[in-house]
RNA sequence: GUGCCCAUAGCUUAGUGGUAAAGCUCCGCUCUGUGGCAGCGGAAACGAGAGUUCGAUCCUCUCUGGGCACC
């Protein structure tokens, strides 16, 4: 079980600085969890991810139970001792994969809905069902992008496989919504999410490793959806805190622009237990962090550091820099002057640009240790920033 | 030396008697509970000369360069 204790509030915001004690050791918080979808960072050894000050990671519930399966993971004894990695873990649902394999496959659109002309004319109504997969009110049938045979992923199945993989840190199944969706789809899915949230509660209870010392438990998180529309949000916000949660999850479309983001936050946080965990799932721009965390966000996931990296992006105290671009491959500076990250400290955008440019993994390696080194530390200092009072 | 074949974008190849298309590369841009993908946009070519023709990248000849075979 989770333990987290508040050391500071700000007087000037919803920040906060605390503790997050897990089975696996604690972390501090806010903290950013680095995105592990397979088990894996990708490029890196959980060696090579320690080195980057990353405390937690998240893996991904839906993609280890297609590859290579929670049965797998579970003899070998859980994903700390499959992956060698002794620090805390978070697992996540599958439920954004409902999203990301259903609409927001067909309609091209992220959390955040960007200001395309052709986006106007796209709306998901009540009834509507995404091409390759269904949405019930029991659960969700997908279609497998490893060999195409269906499966299905309810609120029990995602408790089981959690329950398998074996994260100090798990989540209810839930929709996660698009943002072209109707106030109408809205409320029918929050409804969903809601019944599944409770039986997410349930079957957890019952489950082996619901009932084992209580040092050991695995803590699930609850979710809340309710898209961009305020009085859902403050539904699914009331409804989630009133359950037996430890934690919180905030989920779902944060609607048109970092803006809404901060609004349905607003919306949110303040409707949900003050001394328990708000996850914000998903989000993570450097512009985005102090924004949520002045909302009361205490640790939030986000793909933008690996993921960029491997398309050879880096962040930098200048901005981003596409070390791609030919004429890094004349530049003996490292990624940034300012850095003290293993990537920094050894090697020059010259050799990157090389690396990137030659489709070498090593390059993407480089920049992958970079980045989340860099978005540890941008974190670190707005902990700093906490602690002066400054945020 | 003789015979045959070939010559289209930086690379690899389509194609047509009315000036040309694609993949890769290159140059921009997009990417928030991660395909290392993907998408959008851009730059860029008919080896040289002559002939036939209203018009030749396409047909004919010569040259240049490359390949193969034979002596």
């Amino acid at each position: 079980m989770i333990e987290f204790k508040i050391l500071k509030k700000s007087k000037k915001s919803r920040a906060r600085l605390g503790i997050l004690k897990t089975p696996h050791g604690e972390i501090e918080t806010p903290s950013l969890v680095p995105v592990a979808t397979q088990a894996v960072v990708k490029t890196l050894t959980s060696d090579e991810v320690k080195e980057t000050k990353s405390q937690i990671l998240i893996c991904n519930t839906f993609h280890l139970h297609l590859k290579p399966g929670e049965k797998i993971v579970k003899s070998a004894g859980k994903l700390h001792k499959f992956m060698n990695w002794n620090r805390p873990l978070m697992t996540d649902s599958g439920g954004f994969q409902v999203f990301s394999l259903g609409f927001g496959h067909d309609l091209n659109v992220g959390k955040i809905l960007k200001y395309f002309p052709e986006n106007e004319n796209k709306i998901i109504e009540k009834d509507n069902q995404p091409k390759k997969v269904k949405i019930t009110d029991d659960g969700v049938f997908f279609k497998s992008p490893v060999d195409g045979r269906e499966l299905y992923i309810g609120p029990k199945e995602s408790m089981k496989i959690q329950e398998s993989l074996g994260a100090d840190i798990i989540f209810a199944f839930d929709e996660c919504t698009s943002p072209l969706s109707t106030y109408e789809y809205i409320k029918h899915s929050l409804k969903r999410t809601h019944t599944w949230a409770i039986q997410c509660l349930k079957v957890q209870k019952s489950l082996p490793a619901g009932r084992q010392a209580k040092s050991k438990v695995q803590s699930l998180f609850g979710i809340v959806q309710g898209s961009h529309f305020k009085d859902l949000r403050e539904e699914s916000a009331k409804l989630i805190n009133s359950l037996d949660f430890p934690g919180f999850g905030i989920g779902g479309d944060l609607g048109e622009n970092k803006k809404t983001m901060g609004k349905i936050l607003d919306w949110t946080v303040p409707l949900l237990d003050e001394k328990k965990p708000k996850h914000l799932l998903g989000i993570g721009y450097l512009e985005d962090m102090e924004n949520i965390i002045k909302r009361g966000i205490d640790t939030f996931d986000c793909t933008v550091p690996t993921h960029y990296g491997r398309r050879g992006i880096a962040f930098t105290d200048k901005g981003k820099l596409d070390i791609r671009k030919s004429h890094f491959l004349n530049d003996k500076n490292p990624l940034d002057q300012n850095c003290e990250c293993p990537t920094c400290q050894n090697y020059k955008r010259n050799y990157i640009c090389h690396l990137t440019r030659a489709r070498e993994i090593t390059g993407m390696k480089l920049i992958t240790i970079h980045n989340l080194y860099y978005f540890n530390t941008f974190v670190e200092k707005i902990r700093e920033k906490i602690k002066n009072g400054k945020l």
